[in-house]
DNA sequence: GTCTATATTGCGATAGAC
DNA sequence: GTCTATCGCAATATAGAC
């Protein structure tokens, strides 16, 4: 087998164990074996547990780079939120594994979260703030809105849907084809919010 | 010691060690030293190291049964989300670990995933859905919102702000002071969402 | 580059003394 | 109810053959 296939191999699949059981869950033992090669193989390769798990981190995080795709097109602030929801809904789609690597490094963080996931992370919040700026300072937005408490609100909303699926599972339909629905239902709290447009007095 | 003050002190002692670095990453060994009693008391009490967690998990979301509270004051559809809101932001304040117990198994469920966090989850949203729809037949809130979804676009918003603290902390002061800013701010994205109130036509 | 075999350490659980 | 001592097994890492 050529020396990048096993290469590919093995982080392909200690990325399902590790996001399924997290770092301390899983044995290189297993990994090996579900790969079909020794175990000596990981410290060959890799330098050993950690260093296989710093892979398949720095694999799970790179795509956060494109984040500036959201910003290329010709449009306001507006628009630019949507194909952030967009394109994270899509992240999240293309790789279902992403989310518990997410999350674990954000409550449990190994040494890598500084070098690897925080960064990443960075660059979206500092780009989504900048959005929420322009959109503020062309009066699209409120005036008093604190940007990054904003862009906290936009993209828990979304990241929330993703995360609580295994407890509401049997309330919604989680599957992909509801997306768009999603994209606009999400798009509308987020910009007009939930009151009615009636006026607000007592209506009942 | 008496036989209490032991098995409080295991369960208080492992809350800490199991959120840092979840099920797997402690060992019996390590929470027994620092409980400063013998490995077996852990076996004896507890029928081993899972029995131990499960009794973590059970405190932790102990909690959750008190949600009702928010339903007690006698007001409309908006203080109660209001209420919602603060008594979330009050759970993760008065409990550090309590975030960590809940992404965790959310994203990487044990086998007490059913039994003590699923039921517990679902009854705070089963109970914010029914003050959506209240909230819609009363004429306070959008006809077109999907309930289930709102609700998690409102969870979203204050669990992310939570979940996010490691990465976003050189962005914003976490500290609790600043919560009663949060909950008015998280009011307004919620309700009116962010659409400067200036006709939205093209404004620049 | 990949294997087998092994060294060493740590794991969870429990038997048996007190 | 708590301890010490120990069993049996699985962990990571690596030396050395091919």
């Amino acid at each position: 087998m050529d020396k990048n296939d096993l290469r590919n191999k093995l982080v392909s699949i200690s990325t399902r164990l590790f996001s399924e059981r997290g770092l301390n869950g899983v044995s290189i033992r297993e990994i090996s074996k579900a790969a079909g090669v020794s175990i000596s193989m990981i410290s060959y390769h890799f330098g050993g547990k950690e260093g296989l798990y710093s892979s398949v981190l720095q694999e799970q995080f790179s795509g956060f780079e494109h984040i500036e795709e959201i910003n290329k097109v010709d449009s306001d602030a507006l628009s630019k939120i949507e194909a952030y929801i967009r394109w994270i809904i899509v992240r999240h789609r293309d790789n279902p594994y992403l989310l518990r690597f997410y999350t674990s490094e954000l409550t449990n963080p190994t040494q890598f979260f500084p070098l690897i996931v925080q960064p990443a992370i960075g660059k979206v919040i500092q780009i989504l703030v900048h959005i929420i700026e322009e959109g503020i300072s062309t009066n699209k937005f409120r005036k008093d809105l604190n940007p990054v408490d904003t862009v906290l609100a936009m993209a828990g909303m979304v990241t929330y849907y993703f995360l609580s699926t295994l407890a509401t599972q049997e309330l919604i339909n989680h599957s992909p084809e509801r997306d768009e629905v999603l994209v606009r239902h999400y798009m509308d709290i987020f910009t007009k919010g939930i009151l009615s447009s009636f006026p607000s007095g007592n209506a009942e």
